[in-house]
DNA sequence: CCAAAAGTGTTCCGTCTACACCCATGG
DNA sequence: CCATGGGTGTAGACGGAACACTTTTGG
C-alpha cells in the first residue's frame, strides 16, 4: 500500500470538450468521427484521459490545445458524467468542458488533421455515448449565462459589427431579437465600444465595427443584455 | 491488459456532499471533524469514494443516506474538483453534490453518531482541502436557481407559513425582502397553496400554513419569485 | 393592555416591447 | 436605380420597489 486510500478503487477519468463556434449566422459544434475502439467511426466530442500530472482544467486545456492549436480559450466546466456503463468500453468518468472559439482563429489544416468538422447545432447527429446530453447541458449553460456574462465576444473576431453580435445572441438563444431594442441595450453598455473602423465586407453601406473592452467590463458589475 | 484503455492511468474519485438545512431563520451547513488521515480533526464536508458498481449520483445518494438516513433528497451536482494536490494524501478527483434537507427530518442520534453539526453559513470555519470553495460554489448555485426553481420547499416541513418561506429566501439570498411584495408574488403562484391549518407556535395570532403542490408546479412552467 | 407576529394595497418609476422608415453604397 | 444591409425613436404595457397601518391574541 503506497498511500492513504489504498483500499478504494480507482477509475479512468477523462475530459470531453464541447467546442462551439459561430459561422454563417449559426452556432456550430466541433465534432469528429471517433478514431478508436469501442465506438470507432461514431460521431463524437473530442476528449482525452486525465494524466497523473495534470489537473482537470489543465487536461481540458491540453486537449483543447491539441485539437485547435489555441490557448487561453474561454472555457467553463459543464459537469461530471458518471453513469456506470456510459462508456461501452470500460468504466470512465468524464468531466465535460465547454469552450467558445472564433472559427476564423482555427487553422483549417489543424482541423482537418484531427478529422473534425463544424456542424450546426440544429443538425446535430447522434453522438457517441452520452455526448448528446453533454452538448444539451452546455447549451443550457450558455443560454443561462449569456445575459449576465460577456460570452459572445469569444465567438467573434476582435472587431465586430452590431449585426454580427446580434446574430450571436440569436443563435445561442434560438430566437429572433428586435434590432432596435438590441442596439439600444448595447449602447447602454460602456464596455462595448465603437471603433473608427468600418466593415465593408458584408454591406455596401458599411457598418461600424465595435470592440469588447475588457477593462471597462471589469469596472461595471453584472449587466443585462 | 483487460480492457480498451489500459495504457492510461486511473485515479481515485470521491463525492462530497454539501448539505444545507434551515433552522432558526438561518441557512445551515452540515460539517464534521474529519475522522481519517490525512487531515484528521479538521472541519470537513462529508464524503466517500465512488465504488466500481455505482454511478456518481448513486454514490452521492449512498453517502447522503449513510449520513442522514434519508432518501429522495433534493440534490444537484455542483461540479468536479480536480487540482492535482487538492487532497493532501493522494490524488483524488471529487465531484461535489449539494443537498437540501429539512432539519426536522434529520434524526439527532444519527447526526451525533456521525459527529456532524449544523453551522451557520456566516460562521463557517476553514474546511479541509478545497471544501470551502465547494460550499461557495454551491451557495452561488442556490442563489442563481432559487428564483427559477422550487428549491426552498426542501428546506421546510410540508406545511409552512409565508413568513418561514420568506426567511428561507432571505437566508439564501443574504438580503431582506419586503413582506408585502413577497406575499404578492407568492399569491400569484398557484402551486403554493393555502391549507386549512393554522400555525400557533410562532405567533399568538396564528398564521395560515401553506403547502407546495408538486403537480401544480409541473403544470406552470418557469416562475419568478 | 401591550408586545409580537400576521396580514393587507397603492403609487411610482424604470424597463421591456412593439413597431416602420430613411440612409448609403456597390453593382 | 435598385437591392442590400445599416441605422434610428417613441409610446404603451408591464413588472418591480417603496412604503405604513390594522388585526389578533397570549401573557
Amino acid at each position: 500500500m503506497t498511500g492513504f486510500y489504498g483500499e478504494h478503487s480507482k477509475v479512468f477519468v477523462s475530459v470531453d470538450c464541447i467546442v462551439f463556434g459561430f459561422d454563417n449566422d449559426k452556432l456550430k459544434l466541433l465534432i469528429g468521427r471517433r478514431q478508436m475502439d469501442p465506438g470507432r467511426g461514431e460521431w463524437s466530442l473530442y476528449g482525452g484521459f486525465v494524466r497523473e500530472d495534470e489537473s482537470l482544467v489543465e487536461a481540458a486545456n491540453r486537449v483543447l490545445y491539441t485539437l485547435t492549436g489555441l490557448t487561453n480559450l474561454y472555457m467553463k466546466q459543464v459537469g461530471a458524467f458518471g453513469a456506470i456503463d456510459r462508456d461501452p468500453g470500460e468504466r470512465v468518468i468524464t468531466v465535460a468542458y465547454c469552450a467558445l472559439i472564433n472559427v476564423k482563429d482555427y487553422d483549417e489544416n489543424i482541423r482537418k488533421d484531427h478529422g473534425v468538422e463544424w456542424v450546426s447545432i440544429d443538425e446535430m447527429p447522434k453522438l457517441y455515448s452520452d455526448h448528446n446530453e453533454m452538448v444539451r447541458k452546455a447549451i443550457t449553460l450558455l443560454r443561462r449565462r449569456i445575459g449576465t456574462e460577456p460570452l459572445s465576444f469569444n465567438l467573434l473576431p476582435e472587431l465586430f459589427t452590431l449585426t454580427q453580435l446580434q446574430h450571436v445572441y440569436e443563435a445561442i438563444l434560438g430566437e429572433e431579437i428586435d434590432k432596435r431594442n438590441f442596439r439600444k441595450r448595447v449602447k447602454s453598455l460602456d464596455f462595448i465600444e465603437k471603433t473608427e473602423h468600418i466593415d465593408k465586407v458584408t454591406s455596401k453601406r458599411g457598418a461600424i465595427l465595435y470592440r469588447f473592452n475588457k477593462e471597462m467590463y471589469g469596472a461595471d458589475t453584472s449587466f443585462r443584455l
